[in-house]
DNA sequence: TGGTCAAGCGGAGAACTCTCCGCATAAGTA
DNA sequence: TACTTATGCGGAGAGTTCTCCGCTTGACCA
């Protein structure tokens, strides 16, 4: 039972948390490996209060395209509505790898929401999104939406460049027709 | 033309380096994180004596591994003699399986392979061996060595425990009928 | 309005990665 | 063996990540 009372963050907090994302954010769009301290001393913070507002990097990261996210999990079941099961499946994965190829933000944030913290909330929106897809296909899949969520890994490790979105395309259609043979 | 001598390092060389795989093997398998700072101390040399023999910690691991990585490799060809196609790659990916669950190293390390070097040996050799397996399976694939290489990292993404053995193993159920299917 | 106190702040500092460069020395040369 | 030189060594130190803890302050209550 015991539904702990989350009493809410205090103003300063919320000031100093809304300051540092949005620091962050143009300093990382110019300059992607610039330190965390220095994104602190730009936002007018001590390390310490960034620290306590995002642990790591990637949590910071996280949060800056957590909007692009939330895109992304909306999108599953708008495609749904308005296309076939694997047509749905297909042109959703086509957007990931849109994301994974422009955004190497994105990329390497799903990773380590993937793997660091499996009680993350973008983690499980994102597998909530694939389960949906993976339920309309096929009932009884073989491969949990957490599955595959980890195989389309491969998206946001391509090497840049239209050598590597072909790589992309080709791994795409495996896994696509290894979807569709199930159904 | 310019067939560039590469004189024979200095023996004094040769040793530090030796020394350093030989001190490196011993302290991180107690202690995998362990800082390289520490190995240098412990194997008694300098740290710029270190990091100029491994530039960065997946080179030093990558050192380490390269002979499970010898043994991988030579394993496909000795597969396929013994083995129909299919079968071979099962196994081949089976015992990758198995190394990217107990080292953790190996995992990573591969992963760097691929992703910073594209001219490192470790990756072409694996690429190789791949190539073999996929070629024996069907002449005409529409997926390469590389792709596959790339599309099998989940195997070291895992999380560990037996739930991710039972992720492993699923997903690397689901590439392989999408790899006979194929046929 | 003044008092209480937990939430939150900042920055010193520990630990680490990696670089730079003056010095030492192994390996050729005569 | 003595000389030369470029290969390799070591460690100081710059820059970074992340933690800890004493102090500050916002939020709530009387």
């Amino acid at each position: 039972m015991s539904a702990q009372e989350e009493r809410a963050p205090r103003k300063d907090a919320r000031i100093n948390r809304d300051r540092i994302l949005e620091t962050a954010r143009e300093l990382i769009e110019k300059e992607p490996d610039i330190s965390l301290n220095a994104i602190a001393k730009a936002a007018g913070v001590g390390p310490g209060t960034l620290y306590r507002h995002f642990p790591n990097r990637e949590a910071l990261v996280l949060a800056l395209y957590q909007h692009e996210i939330d895109n992304l999990v909306g999108l599953a079941s708008s495609l749904l509505l308005r296309n076939p099961p694997l047509e749905a499946m297909r042109l959703w994965m086509e957007r990931l790898a849109k994301y994974g190829r422009m955004k190497r933000g994105v990329a390497n944030l799903l990773h380590a929401a993937i793997t660091n913290d499996i009680h993350n909330s973008s983690y499980s929106q994102m597998v909530g999104a694939i389960e949906a897809l993976l339920g309309a296909v096929h009932a009884d899949a073989s491969i949990t939406g957490a599955d595959l969520l980890l195989l389309l890994g491969f998206l946001w490790r391509l090497p840049p460049g239209p050598d590597g979105k072909a790589r992309g395309e080709r791994l795409l259609a495996f896994t696509l027709d290894g979807l569709a043979s199930q159904a």
